[in-house]
This record gives C-alpha cells, sequence and structure tokens, in this order.
DNA sequence: TTAATATTTCCATGATAATAGAAACATGAA
DNA sequence: TTCATGTTTCTATTATCATGGAAATATTAA
C-alpha cells in the first residue's frame, strides 16, 4: 500500500457523513445496503449520499454491485484491513510492541478463525 | 469514542505530510523525537511541520515532553487503538465476523502478550 | 545578560471540500 | 412506449485547509 492510497482511504473516512456511512456499511456485513436505504438510515438526500459514498468507493473501501432498481454498497473487508496495517506497520520498529516477527493481526485473520 | 473524535483522528491522518509524521512516530516507540530531527527525517520546514503536529496532537494521536531544548513527540498508542477498533466496531453485527463476544483486537492487547 | 538554538505563531496565497436543489440518467413494470 | 422509482451529475455557495518565510517566543549555555 502506498501513502497516497492510504491518504484517500484516511479522507474519505475524515468526514461525519462518510464515517457514519461506513460504519453503517461495516456493521451492515458483505450483504451491505441500497443507496437509498443508506440515505434513509443516516438523513441526508440522496444527492448527498451520492456524492460521498462515491468517494468511499474511490478510496476502495466500498464495493458496488447492481441488483435489479438498486445499487447496493457494501464495505471492503480487505481493504479496511489493509489500511489498519498501514497505519500500525513496523510498530515500535517491530520489537517493543509486537513479538518479532508478528504482523499487525488484522481482521481477516481473525475472520478466519484463527486467534490472531 | 465518539464520532467527532474519531473524526478529527482521521483527518489528521488524512493528510500525506501528517501521516509520514506518524508513521515515522509509530516506528520510533514510545521514546519519540524531537521537532527537529521529525523535520529533517520528513524535509519539511520546521514552519510546517509544528503546523502539522498540532493537528495530530489536538487530535490525541501523539503527545509531546520537553526535554532540555528540545520538545519530543510520540504516539499515543492508545488512541491509535482506540481509533482502529472504532472502525471495526460491531463488525457484521458482530457475527459472521468475529467470535460474538469477542471485541476487535487491539494492538494494546497484542502488547500485553495475549493472543488476542 | 548575551548569544545560540529549538520551536511556534503570524500571515498571505492558492487550493480543495461540503452541501443540497434541480435536472438528467438508468432501470424495471405495466 | 409510458410511467414510477432509484441514483447520479450539475451547479453555486460557503467554508476550511496546506504551505513556508519572517518574526516572535522559549530554553539553555557561557
Amino acid at each position: 500500500m502506498k501513502i497516497t492510497d492510504a491518504t484517500q482511504a484516511l479522507a474519505a473516512l475524515a468526514q461525519e457523513t462518510r464515517l457514519a456511512i461506513f460504519r453503517l456499511l461495516v456493521e451492515a456485513g458483505p450483504e451491505g445496503m441500497n443507496a437509498g436505504a443508506i440515505a434513509e438510515a443516516i438523513g441526508i438526500p440522496a444527492a448527498t449520499l451520492s456524492f460521498h459514498i462515491a468517494q468511499l468507493a474511490r478510496a476502495g473501501l466500498v464495493t458496488s454491485r447492481q441488483e435489479s432498481r438498486f445499487i447496493f454498497y457494501s464495505t471492503n473487508f480487505t481493504a479496511m484491513d489493509d489500511l489498519i496495517a498501514f497505519l500500525t506497520d513496523n510498530c515500535c520498529q517491530g520489537g517493543q510492541c509486537l513479538p518479532k516477527t508478528q504482523k499487525v493481526a488484522t481482521t481477516a485473520k481473525r475472520r478466519a478463525g484463527g486467534a490472531a
């Protein structure tokens, strides 16, 4: 992951409306939610949602799929995990904080059932 | 953690210069680095560093301490962990991704030596 | 106190972002 | 094709942020 990608992802999350959208979708899980439902849940006009979710998508944090008349958005959990790993990369030079060879345990690893 | 706090922390990180500073300090560990050394390592003027690191401090992501003529900055690892937890809170309604009662394992827990 | 070093504040400039109404566009049903 | 529904683009307004030189403000040593 390059720093520009991380910055874009963080910028996408660094705004209350978008952070609320993201957390809503994190909670919603892989199924996701359609645009109208998201807008209603957050309490914003469709145009505002469209503006913000486009940025989350451009940053790679959410993906979309068409389903009949609806467009469903869902979190890209891999991107979420990558971002977290980027933030904590080489923490304390890998010495004081973490066991030597262990990288940060992302939710991906935990989702897979391991105890990290 | 409130959403406004998380937004402030993310906004602080959502900028290349500040993200570079933060990662440098994450790598530096609890000792931290003094302002001049940080500015030199990143390659920015002192004024620019001061502007940016003040935002990281205001967001709670770094702390400072005076040491002789120098001011040392270091990562607030607890804040870092809290932010990550906030992003992944209640992921997939706690069902599909994570064991039911298990919250996100932050680096704090891992630092403590547990297997999360 | 004087001088040297370290850091921050002040300031002007240029650039980017948030909001939401209205209109356009896309999809599916009748 | 016609209509209803769902989503996006266009547009204007308002607000906020990044940068770095110069000056001001600590802090320490002599």
